[in-house]
RNA sequence: GGCCCCAUGGUCAAGCGGUUAAGACACCGGCCUUUCACGCCGGUAACAGGGGUUCGAAUCCCCUUGGGGUCACCA
């Protein structure tokens, strides 16, 4: 039978990491087995649900490239792919299960339940459903109904049951059905609950595999009664775990950014953090870890994935994101850059540059460059004024300096120094000097910068030009001398 | 609290009865270098504790401890 795997986040918010793993390994292991990669949005909480998420969703998961084969956007044999759109359907079987006596009708209120939950604490027990309206007459039904009480519906837990979760990451895991109190799958509104619409849905749908959070595992006894009811085979689920914070709590707001697209917004690229999500709960065989997206195809294998939860790492994606920022040729990262330079506000000085000396900044800059936005940092070097810091001022107030730099305005190449050019001026400067390279350049780097590091000289006079370079020289000069 | 899952360095992790217990990130040191980075080389650092099983346990079993998840008209 082919793969079937989907990807069902609630448009309640926008991709999260956690949610952009589950969809990866969903993803990977349907591409390794030739199978298909189903998404489709379960928003049948009407008060979180929003369109923009689902809009974003969609975006995200096309920004780290998980194509998927059927769903939302792209269509397939079982739409809807949306379950606000299948009330009819969960409908049609909720009223299966009302037949057969598997459900029955609820009109406890909220208070009520409210009230039954807060006497069980009150009595140190634990909070559940006691089933009142579990056995109701169908007199008692009828009152209720002619009262204009709208039921919810609920399902009968067989009692004495053991119900065993075959995981594929996990392994057997048992849950005995008296720990679950009857459940609700259909709210008095008539909307599914996810426990009710996901087993439907899923079944419907073919799928054959759920690969899911964590989370989830302790839901799925109620999905096996469900399937049990329903009279249909369960899919094989495998449960990963889930992905913590740096204190070892689910990843949450508190831990910064956690979703797909505050990475973006940072300049991370997809494929690092595609990559360093696939690390998080897998590894593959060898000890390769930069793998693309092909190559984790290639290596996946449930069997690999980690049955403990992982923390996020941010120094090692940081890391990985500069081994793909590495991997770009200058052209491409001209191109990456721009939106983040326009973000930081350096779009037109950086068109005044022209491209020539565009290259030269980007080439100067990209060893520094953890993520995208920290281009902002270092265009702040060459595009304010000079401001020079206390390092620097200390280096400025050394003796001879004046006589360096003086010499320095005075030889300067120009208009725009090929980079070539700016180099062997810097040597002939420090052979005209008559002093050590490091009493040489580090001065001219203070006077030029204002700082004692930063990017190579040779690539700061090429980018600048000889008017630029002597402005600034004239500045420190003024400041070194007064 | 009941139920369930998990447990190898600071972090991600390999290991699936016999290994000097990999590798990566981070950290530390050295080299390179006109600075800072980059890069290269090297180093510190782990089987949570206690019982079993076995000739032999990181690997299998039990208990303890610790962490996490779940118990909604959320998903």
């Amino acid at each position: 039978m082919k793969v079937r795997v989907r990807f069902a986040p609630s448009p309640t918010g926008p991709l999260h990491i956690g949610g952009a793993r589950s969809a990866l390994f969903n993803f990977l292991y349907a591409r390794k087995m030739g199978g298909e990669f189903i998404v489709r949005f379960e928003d049948t909480d009407l008060e979180r649900s929003r369109p923009e998420f689902e809009q974003e969703i969609i975006e995200s998961l096309e920004w780290l490239g998980l194509s998927w084969d059927e769903g939302v956007k792209v269509g397939g044999p079982h739409e809807p792919y949306r379950q606000t759109e299948r009330l009819d359907t969960y409908r049609e079987r909720a009223e299966q299960l009302l037949a057969t006596g598997w459900a029955y009708p609820c009109f406890c209120t909220e208070a009520e339940l409210e009230e039954e939950r807060n006497e069980l604490l009150r009595r140190g027990e634990m909070p559940r459903y006691l089933g009142r309206c579990r056995h109701l007459s169908p007199e008692e039904r009828r009152v209720k109904l002619a009262d204009g009480i709208k039921p919810t519906i609920r399902f009968q837990v067989p009692r004495g049951r053991v119900y065993v979760v075959e995981d594929l990451v996990r392994g057997n895991v048992a849950f005995e059905s008296d720990n679950v109190g009857d459940f609700i799958i259909m709210k008095s509104d008539g909307i599914p609950t996810y426990n009710f619409a996901v087993v439907v849905d899923d079944s419907l749908m073919g799928v054959t595999h759920v690969i899911r959070a964590e989370e989830h595992l302790s839901n799925t006894p109620r999905q096996l009664m469900l399937y049990e009811a329903l009279g249909i085979t369960p899919p094989q689920f495998a449960h990963v775990s889930l992905i913590l914070g740096q204190d070892r709590q689910k990843m949450s707001k508190r831990h910064g950014a956690t979703s797909v697209i505050q990475y973006r917004q940072r300049g991370y690229l997809p494929e690092a953090l595609v990559n360093f999500l696939a690390l998080l709960g897998w590894a593959p065989e060898g000890e390769e870890e930069i793998l693309s997206l092909e190559e984790m195809i290639q290596a996946f294998s449930l069997d690999r994935v980690a049955k403990n939860p992982a923390v996020f790492d941010m120094d090692k994606l940081n890391w990985m994101n500069q081994q793909y920022l590495k991997g770009k040729s200058v052209t491409e990262l001209k191109e990456l850059l721009r939106p983040y330079i326009e973000e930081a506000g350096y779009s037109q000085w950086i068109t005044s540059l022209g491209e020539a000396r565009y290259e030269l900044l980007v080439e100067a800059v990209r060893d520094y460059l953890v993520c995208l936005a920290d281009i902002g940092e270092y265009l702040g070097v060459f595009a304010s004024d000079l401001a020079i810091d206390v390092e620097a001022a200390e280096i400025l107030q050394e003796s001879g300096v004046i006589q360096v730099l003086e010499l320095c305005r005075d030889r300067l190449p120009g208009p725009f120094p090929e980079l070539e050019e700016s180099k062997k001026f810097l040597k002939s400067l420090v052979k005209e000097a008559k002093l050590p390279a490091k009493k040489v350049y580090m001065p001219l780097r203070a006077a030029l910068t204002g700082h004692t590091r930063g990017p190579e000289l040779p690539y700061l006079i090429s980018i600048w030009g000889r008017e630029e370079c002597r402005k600034r020289l004239n500045v420190a000069l003024g400041w070194a001398k007064g």
